[in-house]
DNA sequence: AATAAATGATTTATCGTTTGACGGTGGGCA
DNA sequence: TGCCCACCGTCAAACGATAAATCATTTATT
């Protein structure tokens, strides 16, 4: 059916092997050679077989996505998966993705199956979660080229610069001429703070470099519990930041969910956004509800993940190079949450 | 470095066709000698070479994912992800991805590329907006086993039974003893209701049809338009729904965004939620801020991943038989917004 | 003019596996 | 005793490509 090297080679009188050659664009064959084998290529709808390359080569031109969650709520951000198919389109590389840990068995097995059966060139690993250990080491055994993704260690990886975003939010309230500015979070607890993920220490901690920059002092709220559970505690927690008395004129919210709660008590105590209160948040600026469109720090998940593929292409190339992590700035999205301080 | 059949063959004083054919389970090997074999094949630590074996064989074992997705906030489920992973790894299918409209040219090349040049067993297609006639075309030109997730349509497709839905929250709340129960949807505009996803149309019916069969009378509201631009109107339209003088006893809210502008007008005009107006809405439980529970239906993204491949591995093996469309029935989640009728 | 170097293509070998044709061995049956 | 057949394996080719070695021409060097 498919066209084979064999067919172009019967079609311009030549080995197949010589084909072969003009395709990938030896020196060995004559220019007008290769000419005559393209056109017969294009003629004949050629496409090379990436399992016939891969099993005499060795590259299969294929990256695996080892997956991983915390929660059954997540997501896998689709302009993530938008950047790395982008990228992995283009450098002809295909995207092979397993190891949720839905199932000990299919997490267990996915690396190894990807590497010896599947003979893939490299793993993109996404894991918010903590790192397993054993896979550090099977890595490291097999020196498999692989980069991390979203997440903040050693190796090669590739994460979205919290700090730098955190400090952005602060330093745009900052130049809008407010002086008290807050920094909330319902999504960790204060004591869970070292073993949770670094985004949450982070955005904090960029937050606070802009206040100590600008001389003032920070101000930071951490409540909340696991998502779901302790709600109506959060709404609690929300409520009373935002009718004290001596509130503070600007918030950075750490999540969408933490802006939700901020933004409906404040509806509901009569607080005006953005004239009385400014909030600045992360991630997405819809907020489901409130009819507020917020002012947000957008994680380039696209970004991410087209800087993942390239430098996994890079460590595939060149496996002996150093490659130092990543971190990609933060987008900013202009929303109507915020204002200049009122008095 | 990694064994081969050969290496296997050498250990036990076979030829190498002798151990395909043990490992495979032939009965042309004698049951002492495949037990011998496999023995040799643990010991050494041999993985069979997918890459090798699709060349002779032609299966490939992998399927492809086909991606798409409306908007650019959209996301994929991890828990569909999750399905296909658990059940492609337990058939010993690997997933590969890829063909987000992100760039044209990844689009329209990702399908003939999984086929010609990676030998794909099968295509997962994953639309939620409205399917290419191209992309038809090229399934049924190339007969390549497929199977549509997400969409109602004639060919092989499983999808949430969306109908049934609809039907089961409303008779939830009748059974509760509610008799005037809204259908509400702030996520599509009565006039583009032909041209949109069909869950928009079948929630609905189904919501009717339990109506119809109570011998009550439906009532259905619908505005807003594009999610982030309308917010303001659709929490005003809320409002007068939640604040009108005969507002119904419960509602059944189309979206979770819809849900939760409900629940926030409701709480902005002092109505209690669950005593004095019921809520049961659709997707995910959490809402972002309120600090209400919601009882969802919840789209059982799992279970159709798992169909899907369970369908298309079938499909795969027996190309001929005739796979009828999958209705996988919602999810129910009981959360704290719906209570018996007061009155 | 003889030799060396460059050029362009062919030959042969190989990757790891499957596949179909074929061949010894031994037992059952007439 | 002779014949057939089931059983258990081996052989050799094939899959679609790559890679190295080799060979035949030209073209350049002295």
């Amino acid at each position: 059916m498919a066209a084979t090297i064999k067919d172009i080679a019967i079609s311009v009188g030549l080995s197949h092997q010589a084909v072969s050659y003009a395709l990938r664009g030896s020196p060995k064959v004559a220019e007008a050679t290769r000419q005559r084998v393209f056109l017969a290529a294009k003629d004949l709808g050629y496409r090379p077989n990436t399992t016939a390359r891969a099993i005499r080569s060795g590259r299969h031109r294929s990256i695996g996505l080892l997956l991983s969650t915390v929660s059954k709520r997540s997501y896998l951000p689709i302009q993530l998966i938008g950047g790395l198919d982008t990228e992995a389109a283009a450098r002809g590389l295909m995207l092979t993705m397993g190891g949720l840990p839905d199932d000990k068995l299919t997490r267990e097995g996915f690396v190894p199956r990807l590497l010896s059966e599947w003979s893939a060139d490299g793993l993109l690993i996404n894991y918010q979660e903590g790192i397993p250990e054993r896979l550090i080491q099977l890595m490291r055994a097999e020196r498999v080229p692989s980069v991390w993704i979203n997440t903040k260690q050693e190796a090669a990886c590739v994460y979205a610069d919290e700090i730098d975003a955190g400090d952005r939010a602060a330093t745009h309230l900052l130049e809008l001429g407010h002086k008290r500015i807050a920094f909330v979070d319902f999504s960790h607890r204060a004591d869970e703070l070292q073993s949770v993920h670094y985004s949450a220490r982070d955005r904090q901690a960029g937050y606070e470099r802009a206040m100590t920059r600008a001389g003032l002092s920070a101000e930071v709220f951490r409540g909340g519990g696991p998502v779901v559970e302790d709600n109506h505690e959060r709404a609690r927690y929300a409520r009373s930041i935002v009718s004290s008395g001596d509130r503070p004129t600007g918030i950075i919210c750490y999540s969408i969910s933490t802006a939700t709660h901020v933004l409906i008590q404040s509806m509901l105590a009569g607080i005006s956004i953005p004239n009385e209160l400014s909030v600045i948040s992360f991630d997405d600026q819809s907020n489901g509800g409130t009819g507020i469109l917020l002012t947000t720090m957008i994680v380039p998940q696209r970004e991410i993940g087209v800087t993942a593929v390239r430098n996994l292409a890079m460590r595939i190339e060149e496996p002996n190079e150093v490659t130092a992590p990543v971190a990609v700035p933060f987008g900013f999205a202009a929303g109507e949450s915020v204002a200049t301080v009122s008095k």
